[in-house]
DNA sequence: ACAAAAGTGTTCCCGATACACCCATGT
DNA sequence: ACATGGGTGTATCGGGAACACTTTTGT
């Protein structure tokens, strides 16, 4: 016989969706109010269940994109939550996802939509059920994994400022950073093109927009290169 | 109403566990031999489903316990793996674990039991579904954390030399490491205990037997200390 | 006496950090 | 002219890596 397994020990299991955007200074998270039971009314993360003909990382996508509409995001496996009563109404097991996504993408009225709203994390409301504990293992996450790899760009559009890209990161790691250092660390890594156009919203002078190479990092990381910040 | 979530979308949700051991000089996975459909009489890791009434963790304890009698072992949650056809019988996610165990800690009854058998990492066998790729995770996984927490002495007896110490390091980093500079950064951590007994068995001179000092450890680290290697 | 593993400090180098002034521009 | 943010280089410090000889004891 092919199948042996029991049927009784099936669950549901839904995927739940940090999704982080930069805005000028802080690190935001894209909250949902619930208009449905249980704890309708209440904030959480966008969240779905995982269908028969998916996979995790589809179904992920898939919320993420019923949500902002945005398709191709930097996406990866948080940790699963899986507490008997963490969800009052029925047994439910969750993986998290986090996103990185420029927030100047995001589709307003699917925003209005699911009457979502970009939160600062210092300033994010009580979230439902393990949500709140979801958040804090993601902003962890980021914050290594932005040190490791060149994914902060995600989080910004594709041209961006040295001073945006500094501002990216003392957000992700919540302190300041030396603004030598800073551009001597990543001028280092030699993984950017700096553009001859200026961003000139930001001052008089303006200042130079730079693009991640992501050709150049893949050659040099194939080389035994990695990316440290 | 309380429950408005679909019935049709729930699925078996499997754990299945990395168990490693380090045995002198290697570090070690315990491998079962399926007697049982799909895959019989193929290697893979052990495994189970999760229960009604157990979270994620618990199921993982339970599995490993079927299979060692060990309880209070070190585990960690490591990824969810849900390819569509990952099991060919039935729609299966499986959430891995690890466990660090002492390889003289098993139950030989419960061995021979589940045919199970331990096997150097670098010379295991192909094993089932995804299994093979959930080990390298796993390896992964141990190599970093090994070297931002205390956790390797959980693969070795309570006493123990400074050599089996190095090994075991060099056995998971897979590479080898100096004699001096290993024992200067341990000792400068200061969160081992030197005895005065000696292990007679490796050698003529004999060579001192060290105690993790968890307590001691959980002092400093709540002061700021963090163990690094 | 010798073989086999244990034990022990110092030097060097590189990467991380600290730090301050001039520039370009709009008002 | 001045206010605002942009852009740039060097000196110091500390942690990591390299490195060799003596000790103990069973044979």
């Amino acid at each position: 016989m092919i199948n042996n397994y029991s049927a009784e020990d099936k669950v549901l299991l839904a995927v739940d969706c940090i999704i982080f955007g930069f805005d000028k200074e802080d690190l935001k998270i894209l909250l949902i109010k619930r208009d449905f039971e249980p704890e309708k009314g209440k904030w959480s993360l966008m969240g779905g269940f995982l269908q028969q003909q998916e996979n995790l990382d589809e179904a992920a996508s898939r919320i993420l994109r019923t949500l902002t509409g945005i398709n191709n995001v930097y996406m990866e496996q948080l940790h699963s939550y899986s507490k008997v009563d963490r969800d009052p109404a029925e047994r439910t097991i969750s993986v998290a996802y986090y996103a990185l996504i420029n927030i100047q993408d995001h589709n307003e009225e699917l925003i209005e939509k699911y009457s979502a709203k970009w939160f600062s994390v210092a300033k994010a409301p009580d979230l439902i059920f393990d949500h709140n504990i979801m958040v804090r293992h993601a902003i962890s996450r980021l914050r290594y994994k932005t040190s490791k790899e060149p994914i902060g760009f995600e989080l910004l559009p594709p041209k961006f400022t040295m001073r945006q890209l500094q501002k990216l990161y003392e957000a992700i790691l919540d302190e300041k950073l030396d603004k030598r250092n800073f551009i001597n660390k990543i001028n280092g890594m030699d993984i950017l093109v700096k553009l001859k156009e200026k961003d000139m919203n930001s001052s008089r002078k303006g200042s130079f927009l730079h693009m991640f190479d992501e050709q150049k990092y893949n050659r040099k990381k194939a080389d035994g290169f990695s990316f440290k910040l």
